[in-house]
DNA sequence: ATTATACCTACTAAAGCAATAGGTATTTGA
DNA sequence: TCAAATACCTATTGCTTTAGTAGGTATAAT
C-alpha cells in the first residue's frame, strides 16, 4: 500500500502553485520540474491529470502555464491524490469472492470500506494551505520550540 | 494505493482459522486453498509471513497444519496486513526531497504521517471476530432489517 | 516405510509504474 | 509574419513489483 511518485509529485507541484497563488502568475511545468528536480515530461502527465480533475487552469502558448482553480485552503490532499491515483483504497478482484462470498463481503464491509472512509476523511481535512503553513513554520528558527 | 491479493488472502485465511478456533484442530494450507479457491503454493507463502509475524502456530508432519496463536478478538486487521504488506503507507523515495527539503518534510508530516496514523488506528480497531460476526449476520435472513 | 504435511529457494509471467521520445496546437512578442 | 515558448497528446521503453509455479527437503503420524 503506497503513495506513488506521481502522487508525491502532484502534491508538491500543487503546493508550489499554492505558494504562488496570490501573485496571479502562470507557472510553467518546466519551472516546477527544475525547482523540484522532477522530469519535465513526467510532470506534464501529472498536470494532465490535475487538469482533467479541474484542480488547475492552464494557459497555452508562450507565457502560458498553470495555476490553481480554487483557493489553497479549499483544495485538499484528497482532491489531489484522487486526481492522480486511480482510487485511494483499490480493489483487487479476489478469487475468494467466488467460493466464499459471505466472507468476501464481510471483509469488504468491515475492513476495506472502513479503511476507505478513514483514508478519505483524513485526507479531506488537509489542505494545500496546511502544507504551506508547515513549510513556513520550519523556516522560523525562533519558533515555539524555544519555550519548551 | 491498494491492498494486494496477498493481503486479502491473508485476511481470509486468518478469518477461516478464527472460525475454527474453538475446536482446536490444526487446519492445513491445502484445505484452506481449496475452500477459498486460492493457489495452494501461493497461500503457503502467505502463511510463511503470518508465521514469521507470530500470528499463527504451525505443526509439521502428517495431521499437521496451522492455528491462531491468539484469540480471534485480539488479532486485528492491522496485525494481519502489516505481517503481509511491507508497510501500510509506504514511502517512495522522492526526488523532491533533495531540492525542496522543507516541502518534502511538510508533506511527510502533514499528509503521510497523518495518513499512516489514520490507517493504523482504523485497522487496529477491527478484529477477526468482527469479521466473523458480520459473516454470521449475513447468514440470518430474519435479522433486524425486518423491523425497519 | 509411507503418507501428509510444513517449509524453503528459485524461477516465470504478467501487470503496473516511472520515465522517455517525438511530436502537434496555440499564444506571445519581436 | 516568424520564432520562441508553452500546453497537450500518444506511443514506447525499461524497471520493479506482484501473482503464481516448480521442485524440492524436513518432520511427524500412522
Amino acid at each position: 500500500m503506497r503513495i506513488s511518485a506521481k502522487g508525491r509529485y502532484g502534491l508538491a507541484a500543487m503546493s508550489y502553485l499554492a505558494a504562488n497563488y496570490k501573485n496571479g502568475m502562470a507557472i510553467t511545468v518546466l519551472h516546477i520540474s527544475e525547482t523540484m528536480g522532477i522530469s519535465k515530461i513526467y510532470l506534464e502527465q501529472v498536470f494532465s491529470l490535475l487538469k482533467r480533475a479541474g484542480l488547475v487552469i492552464s494557459i497555452k502558448g508562450s507565457q502560458g502555464g498553470y495555476f490553481l482553480n480554487r483557493e489553497p485552503n479549499s483544495i485538499t490532499a484528497y482532491d489531489v491524490l484522487t486526481a492522480i491515483e486511480i482510487a485511494m483504497v483499490e480493489k483487487t478482484d479476489s478469487t475468494v469472492e467466488e467460493k466464499q462470498p459471505l466472507l468476501d463481503k464481510a471483509m469488504q464491509e468491515i475492513v476495506f470500506s472502513r479503511l476507505d472512509d478513514a483514508v478519505k476523511s483524513c485526507l479531506e481535512e488537509i489542505t494545500l494551505e496546511d502544507i504551506l503553513n508547515n513549510v513556513e513554520k520550519q523556516k522560523e528558527p525562533d519558533n515555539l520550540m524555544y519555550f519548551i
